[in-house]
DNA sequence: GCCTAACAAGACAACGTTGTCATTGAGAAG
DNA sequence: CTTCTCAATGACAACGTTGTCTTGTTAGGC
C-alpha cells in the first residue's frame, strides 16, 4: 500500500515548486506550457489526487457539500426528494451527505452537529423536533438552511411545504359531498407537524360539511403501516363503522388498503390518502390520493438553499407548494356501497 | 453575520492553551477538573464547533465518510440499500455521501473522482462501466471499495451480488412446468451486467426446459417502464403471443403489468418479474417476484467495506445473497388461461 | 546600453487542528 | 534539604493546500 502523493511529491518529481503545482492543479493562468505539461505528466504518474479538505481550509472555507436530513430515504417520499435535491448539487458541483432521521429528535441535533463538524455549507432539513433554535448559531456563522415539509421552530429559515390542512380539508369535502357522513381519520404521530395540520384540516372539512366527528373515529398517534391495519380493522368491526375513511400519510394509507382486504370492503368504503404512493393508480380499486409534487418540493429547497449560500443575509422565504387531489376509484365510492 | 469560533478564539477566552482546548473537545485525559470547566464553559459560550476537516488532516487522514453510488436514489431498489448501509454507518460514527449514477459511465468515474477528493475512507459502488480499473492507485492508496448489484471489473474488490442467471432460471423453470411454451423476456441495458445475466438465465431455463426461444419474445435494451408497456402490448398484439412472461427488472415488471391491464389479460397471462417492488402483493393478480434480500445486500456490503476499512489487505470476498422466488399469482397462471 | 514593464516562478505564512516534546510544579523518597 | 517521579500544561511543528509577496528574467522603448 504506497502513501498517496502530495502536491510536494508532484512538485519534486517535476522539479518545480509547490505553488506551481498548485497553479497547474488548479487551472490558474501564469505557468509556462512546458512546465503545464511537466507538471500534469507527473500528476498522471503519481495518481496525485487533489485534496479538497485541505484546500477548503485554506481558501474560503465553503467545503461544497450539503447535508440532507429527511424523514427515511427509504420511503419514496424522502428517497425522491433526495433525488431531486441531488440533481441540483450535481452540476454545481456539490456533495449530498443523507441521513434519516425516522422521526427521532435526538437523531435530529445529533446528525446535523455532525454534518456542522464537517462543515457543510447547507442543510435541508425536514424537522423532527418542535425545536431547531440549536442551529441559530450555526446560521450565524454561514450555514444555510432550508426546512422542507414541515416549518422549523426557534429559528427563521426558509421554508417550502405544502398546504396539508387545506388539502386534507377537500378530501374531506370530496367525500361528504358523495354522502358519507362517518368519515374516520388516520392520522400518525402528534409530535409532527403535518400530522396534526392534516388531522386538522379533517376537522374542519367535517365542520364545514355540518358534520360532527365521532372521537372514536379520530385516531392519532399511528406509527407503522402494521398499526393502521390495527385501527382500521377494529373501526370496521365496531358497531357504527365509517363508510369512508381518510388516512393521513401514505404508509397508513397502504395499511389501510390491506384492512379492506382483509374484510372484503375495498369496493364498500371509501378512501382517501395523503401523499401519492407508487402503484396507488393499479390497485383495485384504484387509490384517491393528495398528490404533492416532491420534485418541486426538492427542486425549489434545492434553489432556495443554493441561493442563501450564495448569498447568506436575505429575508427567509415561505414557499407553499401546490398540491393536487388525485381522483381515482377509493375515493369515488359512495356510502350506499356498505350496505 | 459572525465568524465561526475556532479553538483558538476559545483557549483565548478561557485562558489556556491551544492543545489544551483540544484535549478537552477530544476527551483526552489529562486536563485538571478546573480547565476542563473553564474550557466547556468557553466553547459554550462561543458556539465553538469542531472542525472535522481540519482534524483530519492532521490526523491519520481518516475522514468518517463513505461514498456510495448507486443507480437510482429515488428507485426503492437503491433507496433501500442506501438505508441498509446508512444504518451500519450512522452508529459507527460515519457519515455517507451518496449519487445517483443513472447507468452512465462517465458519471460513475466524474462521482467517484469527487468522493476521492473528499478523501471517503471507502466506496460502495453499483458499476456502470464495463471498466473499473481507474480505481486502482486509489484502492493501493487505502480506499475501501466493494462492488453491489454487479460486480467491478479491471481491479480486485469485494463484492455482492445474487445468482441472477439462477433466479432467472428458476422462474422460467417455474412456468415451464406449469405447461408454458411461448415465454417471453424483456430486459433492460446489455451494457449491465445484471441484464446479461437474467437474459443468460431466462435461456438457459428455456434450453433446460427443451423450449426453442423465439427471438421475437426475447427483447433487450428496455430503458424503461413505459418502452416495457410498448414492448408488451406489441408482443401481446402479434400472431403469436406469449402466454407467460418474464420480466428482469422491477420497473419492467410495472411495465408489463400496465399493458396487461390495458389488454385485460393481466389474469391471462402468467407473469413473473426480477425484483419485488412495494404493493406488488396487493395487485390484482399479485405479482410472483424473483425478491432480492436488499436489506440483506445492503448490511453485507456494509460490513465489508468496513471490515475492509479495518484492515486494508486482504484477500477479496466475493458473497453471493440469496433470492427467493416470492410465489404469489400471477406466476401461478396456467396456458390454457390464455385461449 | 539602460530603464521599465510584464510576466513566470518560487518562498513563506496561514488555514484549524493534533502529535511530540519540553517545561513546570508538587509531592515522595532518600 | 535534595533528588526523583509524575502529572498537568504549553510551545512548536506538521498535515496538504493556497494567498500574498518577492525575486528573477526577458522584451521593448528610449
Amino acid at each position: 500500500m504506497r502513501m498517496r502523493a502530495t502536491m510536494k511529491d508532484v512538485a519534486a518529481l517535476s522539479g518545480v515548486s509547490l505553488k506551481t503545482v498548485s497553479r497547474v492543479v488548479n487551472g490558474e493562468p501564469g505557468v509556462s506550457e512546458e512546465l503545464i505539461q511537466r507538471v500534469q505528466s507527473a500528476v498522471a504518474q503519481l495518481d496525485y489526487r487533489h485534496n479538497l479538505a485541505a484546500s477548503n481550509l485554506r481558501r474560503g472555507h465553503r467545503t461544497g457539500s450539503i447535508g440532507v436530513l429527511l424523514h427515511d430515504l427509504r420511503n419514496p417520499f424522502s428517497a425522491t426528494l433526495l433525488r431531486a435535491i441531488e440533481d441540483r448539487a450535481r452540476p454545481a458541483g456539490v456533495a449530498v451527505l443523507s441521513s434519516s432521521l425516522d422521526d427521532l429528535q435526538e437523531r435530529e441535533a445529533l446528525m446535523a452537529g455532525a454534518m456542522v463538524s464537517r462543515r457543510v455549507d447547507g442543510l435541508v432539513l425536514m424537522p423532527t423536533g418542535d425545536d431547531q433554535s440549536y442551529l441559530f448559531s450555526d446560521i450565524r456563522a454561514g450555514l444555510a438552511v432550508v426546512a422542507v415539509d414541515r416549518p422549523a421552530r426557534g429559528v427563521d429559515v426558509d421554508t417550502v411545504v405544502v398546504d396539508n390542512a387545506g388539502a386534507a380539508q377537500q378530501a374531506v369535502a370530496e367525500l361528504a359531498a358523495l354522502g358519507h357522513r362517518r368519515i374516520a381519520c388516520l392520522s400518525d404521530s402528534e409530535q409532527i407537524w403535518t400530522a396534526r395540520e392534516r388531522r386538522r384540516g379533517y376537522l374542519k372539512g367535517m365542520a364545514a360539511a355540518g358534520l360532527e366527528p365521532d372521537e372514536r373515529m379520530v385516531v392519532a398517534n399511528l406509527r407503522s403501516s402494521l398499526e393502521a391495519t390495527q385501527a382500521t380493522l377494529e373501526l370496521l368491526d365496531s358497531a357504527e363503522p365509517p363508510t369512508a375513511i381518510f388516512a393521513a400519510r401514505n404508509d397508513l394509507t397502504v395499511g389501510v388498503v390491506r384492512a379492506l382486504r382483509q374484510r372484503g370492503l375495498q369496493r364498500a368504503v371509501a378512501l382517501i390518502g395523503f401523499d401519492d404512493f407508487p402503484m396507488a393508480d393499479l390497485l383495485e380499486p384504484a387509490v384517491t390520493v393528495i398528490a404533492q409534487d416532491l420534485e418541486a418540493l426538492g427542486a425549489r429547497a434545492a434553489d432556495l438553499l443554493f441561493a442563501r449560500m450564495q448569498q447568506g443575509s436575505a429575508p427567509s422565504q415561505h414557499v407553499e407548494v401546490a398540491t393536487t387531489l388525485v381522483l381515482r376509484e377509493s375515493g369515488a365510492i359512495p356510502p350506499a356501497a356498505s350496505r
